[in-house]
This record gives C-alpha cells, structure tokens and sequence, in this order.
DNA sequence: AATGAACCCGACCAGGTTAGTCGAGATCAT
DNA sequence: ATGATCTCGACTAACCTGGTCGGGTTCATT
C-alpha cells in the first residue's frame, strides 16, 4: 500500500507540463529541476508516459515533452497507470480473480471495496484541477479532515 | 499500489482464528493448510501479528495461536499496519510531511485524501465482519458496484 | 551539409524488500 | 524424565525499485 517513486514523480512531472502552455515542448533537464529530481530517472518516466499516450515528444533542437492529451481529460489515475500498471493488486494479481477459504471467503469483496474508493480518488482528479489548485470538493472534503493529517 | 502477499496472507490468519472457539490454541500447520499457504511463511507472519498484540501464542505440545483482542475490536487496518507498517505513504515518508512545487503544490492534499479514502474501508471492517460473512452495508456497497468488478 | 541540442532506449547496478527456509530451543502431556 | 509438539528468530535467495550511463537517432538552425 505504498506510493512508488515513479508514479509520484510521474504526477509532478504530468503537472508540470500541464502549467505550461500547450503545444510548446519542455526538455527533460527543465522538467527534472523544476520537480528537483534526478533527470536521467525523469526522462526514464517520461518515456512511459509516452508510450502510455500521455505525453508526446519532439526530438533535436527546440525540442522537449508535451502533453499529448487535454489536462482535463486525463486523471491521476491514467497517470499511475501508464507508469505501474493496475491501481491495485493483491500480490500480482487482479482482486477480482482471487478466491479464498473459510472465513477468509469474503476478502476478495474488501479489496474489491477497496480499489473502487481508491478510483473514486484517484479518477476524480484531473491534472488540470491540480494545476490549478482548485482540487474537486470532494477531495477538498476527505483531505481537511482533522483525522485525515494524524500519521497511524 | 499494490496489497502485498504478507498483508493478505496475515488478514486471512486473523480470520481464520476469530472462527474458532476464543482461547483454544491453534497450531501453525493448521493454520496454513486451512488457507493453503506455506507453512514456515506463516509462521514468520504471526509472529508479526504477536509483536503487534493482535494474537498471543502457547508454546509446547496443546499450543498454537490465538486472538488475544476480541474479533469485534479489530480492524482490517489494524491487522495490515501490524505487518506492513503505516497503510500509506509515498515512497517512504508520511504523505503530510511531503511539499512539493509549482504546479504540483496540492499533490500532497490529493495523497492525504487518498489515504483516508483507504482508511474508510479497511477502518470500517473488523475481522469478527469478515469471518462471520457479513461485511458492513457502505462496503457491500462498494463492492457490488457494477464497474468495481472490471480490471482497469 | 554540418552542427549541436535534445530525445530514445536498453543495459547496468546497488540496495532493500519479499517470499520462503531451517534449526534450535521452549513447553507440556504422559 | 522423556519425548512429541510447536514456537521463534536468524537466515537466504530471488526479485523489484530507484537510479545511472552511454551510444544512437532525430531535427532546427546556420
């Protein structure tokens, strides 16, 4: 239940772009040190974004990384996708497919829970929307509970 | 983003004690061919869930495992978090505790509202839920929605 | 056409985590 | 006392993650 560093990086990366105006490519070396993270890893991510068809890419002189898509139409979730696959999974495979014993019969149904409110955050915001700062209310809502910022 | 063997093989366990009668031991090899997974594994896995007081153990011919919190009182989280540490954090830190800049300065709200997202489920199913079959209505609900079955 | 800036892509590496093993020692029934 | 039973912590092998490096390709500019 952990945050990769690839896709953590991903969404800043994907973010920035997003501030930028479109259509006019960003090198890699610029991207890395707006975000503070190390290029060669950036542009590592940036490929995956690409074949994942988030980014696009020019090559040579002038060129750099640009959104390949409306950063209203792409959620972070489409993000963390491109880069490590499936949202989530119970050691490899999907929650759906697992099956279990005895009293055990209905975890299936908590990870299945699980990763459909995991969804709910993730597919509810776009890149736009945290570009902007202006995060959907429903998040606003989840993330300014007092309980929601105590480690545990 | 993903529920890794040991969290799941531990919530299993947990189940498969609180179905038996309270205060009778059971033994590690029971434990593991009643949820088909390796014994040795398992037995590395309740000695985390000891450490972390949700069972208790008797050595010695008779002994074996046992809850040594009522069923009722614990949680799913609680028995991931004994395993696995904090249910969230990215890419080893806390989620409030990481800042981020420009334009993917409300990351960090879009992580914390993520991880209380996670919490409402696992917080909100104990294991006595789990073993007897009945899992709480805003789960079921969850679950059984239509498209929380697809792979994505 | 030459130049140089920039992306592209795979190989590589270290360290940490994960899944799984093993033997030694503790405990209890008899 | 004995021996069967079981716990328990140290150990290992494989894999994954985060991160690097270098040679090759592409392309705007001059």
């Amino acid at each position: 239940m952990k945050i990769s560093a690839k896709a953590d990086y991903a969404v800043r990366l994907t973010a920035e772009l997003a501030a930028a105006p479109p259509n006019t490519p960003i090198t890699g070396p610029a991207l890395a040190s707006a975000q503070q993270a190390p290029l060669a890893f950036c542009e590592n991510i940036l490929g995956l974004l690409r074949t994942g068809g988030i980014v696009a890419s020019r090559r040579g002189a002038e060129g750099g990384y640009y959104l390949a898509v409306l950063p209203t139409s792409v959620t972070v979730a489409d993000v963390i996708r491109a880069v490590d696959g499936p949202l989530a999974a119970v050691h490899g495979d999907a929650p759906e497919s697992v099956t279990y014993l005895g009293p055990a019969e209905r975890l299936a149904d908590v990870w299945i829970a699980l990763r459909a409110s995991l969804r709910d955050v993730l597919e509810g915001v776009t890149i736009a929307d945290l570009a902007s700062g202006k995060l959907p209310a429903r998040i606003e809502k989840l993330a300014a509970r007092p309980e929601a910022r105590i480690r545990r």
